[in-house]
DNA sequence: CAGGCTAGGTTTCCGATGGGAACCGCCAGG
DNA sequence: CCTGGCGGTTCCCATCGGAAACCTAGCCTG
């Protein structure tokens, strides 16, 4: 435990575990993905991304809004209309993001591969 | 909802969403980072990341493995060993994972900043 | 005019999850 | 014989996540 490098850096307090521990949420990745081809409406979000509860899609939001990471834009009309966009800020994201789904399409036959290796270590013969 | 275009990937049950779920813990990725170096032991891990707790972490490191992404090496000694290992499918991962502290690295600042402009919207007269 | 509809959000309730900390097993050493 | 070091598990509790009902507010329909 003495000497892990400079690149320690996400190990310990630093800004960039704030942020990895920022997305690492079930949601956020997805939410913010969701989001980048423009904005969004609510009712689009939750139908996009299948799964998402209304209280975890507007919980995400606010966090993401709180970072500033997207915007929150409400219509003062009826039915309400509330659209949800990336700040520029929250679009220097999409790159990282992408890079994660690139790897999963890669890599996501192999890890199911190694998943259902272990899930059934007994099925010819232990 | 009638066509999000082929980027739809990960927003539905497509494997994408299954590996990006599978980083979107607290720990994971983090761990991940922590091995990206070499073999390292449990009670090492410990110390590295801080804040995570002994149980989360064999918990984390055991879906790790079950994912192929490490590979767990026990020495039968006295007191005893055990290191884990980033597996060459894990090793892949290293590069998407650099890509976020790199963002983090870059952007952390002003994250911190939206951040603190919400948590106190009334710190200059309301 | 009353009730229902839409759409975003919040509240309530309950099961699942995460964290802390104590305990276990193992064996060498004092 | 008791302690100490290390990896892991178990127990207990606080928190979180999900489902579904409820709320607001104005238009439309009957």
């Amino acid at each position: 435990m003495s000497g892990f490098g400079p690149d320690a850096v996400f190990l310990a307090d630093c800004p960039a575990r704030l942020t990895v521990e920022l997305l690492a949420d079930k949601w956020t990745a997805v939410v913010l993905y969701g989001l980048s081809e423009g904005p969004v409406r609510h009712g689009e979000l939750i139908e996009m991304i299948g799964g998402i509860s209304r209280k975890m899609l507007t919980q995400t939001l606010r966090r993401l809004e709180a970072h500033g990471l997207i915007s929150r834009h409400a219509y003062a009309e009826v039915p309400p209309r509330v659209e949800y966009e990336l700040t520029p800020l929250g679009a220097t994201l999409i790159d990282p993001i992408h890079m994660l789904t690139e790897w999963a399409r890669a890599h996501g036959d192999a890890v199911l591969d190694a998943l259902d290796a272990d899930h059934e270590p007994l099925a010819h013969g232990d």
